[in-house]
DNA sequence: CTCAATTTTTACAACGTTATACATCTCGTT
DNA sequence: AACGAGATGTATAACGTTGTAAAAATTGAG
């Protein structure tokens, strides 16, 4: 049986009370008192019970953290920098994953997958603005990604066209002219679509056509969707001389066709990724990708979710957190000016 | 505020107990009955209290799920795999990671990380036996992996000795004859032994030298440790025929180097990694790997956890989930007999 | 040494739920 | 019409904690 306060409390020969001040470092204890109280507690070995504080305080100390997709390195990385975030505050992290559907989402937002959190980090894909209009106030939300909501939540990305636009900048300089896009999403809503409009915009700013026959649209965001993708271009005839896709994941199933066709990367087609994942530093041709600072991102998040939990109504806040582009082998050529980001 | 069942019960024209059976599908509950109090409830919005559902019952929903490295895409995909399992169940899965570190293992399953959970699966990879055996018996743990344990605890694992032979097995058939390891650990109780193991035994079986000048210790368990275990033995003079990895990033990082030393794979060594994450499908020369079924894995553990908790005192058992070997081009050559593993 | 001011400890009431035990109501049998 | 069995609804007491307010102990000033 667990031990609970009034186990102590007739140990110690005290009240309830004094042991629960005892326990939460109240400050009118005097050391005596204090010191006959812990040998109690250590005796018997006694530890809170969350629930009965939960119920009594109205706090879990968890933090729910929703991504898309665990399988995507990327996610996983996210949630590791979260989880280590919200570890430094004395918080716990419940994990759970959407699969990007709009469905799954509005469920996470609306707290019904997880009614026991004090605060949820959300990176939503095809959630809509008004999904979130009329969410129930009671629980802290931190959007996570590059939707673009105008909505009363803290919202914590990168800024995603910049970044597009320095990837294409980066092949532009290279002297590719005809660069393709893969993963605009097909279902709704369009997510990757400040990515795409980065492309679109870096292309047209050089005086370059933004040849919309070379956006292509896939289901998922996996491996298998970006070489669908690539195989996609390549069958309608099409030969660009570069790649941006969504992800690194995507870049790296495009590669795999791109090898199988006989077309060398970078000489024939150079690629461009983004998420900056491990995986891309390791295969037969190094990846250049978009580099978030993930670490950064999980702190913000965590810190923006508790800060909105602690303070009465600070301001809500667009976050920007920092990038880099990672060159690497896959676009390897003439040197050129490097792609820092904004900060 | 939030509404409670005193507010539905109000409302309602009922007592709070009437309201509660509603909520709890009690069987003695006339339709009409139902019907009002349904009505009421979905009128104010009603949502149970976790807390003092917790408090009163002593089972929060949760689930621990303890892994060494999210960033590892074997665990993120076995980590989705049991979230998904424990939502059949309406559990949710708190994720924590421990780096394979004893210190933070040893924490986990003492329950100091998370106090609010109904039971525990963890993945050890460094944790002793004797960590385990005065461990505080309140919540049910599950032991995930390949550690092997003679402890009271379920233990899910598939059967890595035999996997790994099937794997050097499948070397040996194409004809290769030296087969270095990488990635036995360096650090202190080796978790690798059991896939050393295999791969001696199945090299001594065959008539061949398991030469442990072939074995590559590393520290950790990722595409750079591969990719250093790899330059290590290859700047030894050694030049095996085939490679069999821990892991598939080690196999990665290891192909990496290969590439970059000029080596063919599979035509100058042949490459077996071991976990078929999905990235070793879509490198220049796809990857042969041991295929756990992680679903059946995250299916296993969850349900073993739960039957624990309902239980009085089932059998602590140990249960082999399936694999198979995944064929792909690091090892293509002459035809050979499929390595389908034991169930 | 007394009394007020202050510090330390205590008793008790929540928090929202479910289990227990009891009260009531329904209905088929005598 | 009376009775009992079974079905249905209710009052009350936990679960373990902390906030509040009051009691007790201690201190300091006159």
């Amino acid at each position: 049986m667990r031990v609970s306060l009034k186990d102590v409390a007739a140990h110690a020969g005290v009240s309830i009370k004094t042991v629960s001040n005892v326990v939460n470092n109240y400050q009118h204890v005097t050391p005596a008192m204090r010191e006959r109280v812990q040998r109690s507690i250590d005796a018997l070995g006694y530890q809170p019970n969350l629930a009965a504080r939960h119920l009594r305080k109205g706090r879990t100390g968890i933090i729910a953290l929703a991504l898309p997709e665990l399988g995507n390195p990327y996610f996983a990385e996210l949630a590791a920098s979260v989880i280590d975030a919200a570890a430094q505050h004395d918080y716990i992290v419940l994990l759970d994953h959407t699969g990007g559907l709009r469905e799954q989402e509005l469920l996470v937002s609306q707290g019904f997958r997880a009614r026991v959190i004090d605060g949820l980090i959300l990176s939503p894909i095809e959630l809509e603005t008004e999904d979130l209009r009329d969410r129930a106030q009671d629980v802290p939300l931190v959007l996570l990604g590059e939707r673009d909501y105008d909505l009363p939540y803290d919202h914590i990305a990168i800024d995603n066209v910049a970044a597009a636009r320095a990837a294409v900048r980066h092949l532009i300089d290279l002297g590719r002219r005809e660069v393709a896009f893969i993963g605009a999403r097909r279902r709704r809503s369009e997510p990757a679509q400040l990515r795409v409009r980065g492309w679109r915009e870096e292309l047209t700013a050089a005086g370059l056509a933004a040849d919309e026959g070379l956006v292509a649209a896939t289901d998922g965001w996996g491996h298998a969707d970006g070489a669908v993708a690539m195989t996609h271009i390549l069958d309608s005839g099409r030969r660009p001389d570069a790649v941006f896709a969504y992800n690194d994941p995507m870049a790296i199933g495009a590669m795999r066709v791109l090898h199988e066709r006989g077309l060398r990367v970078p000489e024939d087609i150079a690629v461009v990724g983004f998420d900056d994942v491990i995986e891309g530093r390791f295969g037969a041709v190094t990846l250049t990708s978009v580099s978030p600072d993930k670490a950064a991102i999980g702190r913000l998040a965590v810190e923006s979710v508790l800060a909105r939990l602690n303070d009465r109504a600070p301001e809500h806040r667009r976050i920007w957190a920092d990038y880099q582009l990672a060159e690497r082998e896959s676009t390897l050529g003439r040197p050129t000016g490097t792609g820092r980001g904004t900060a």
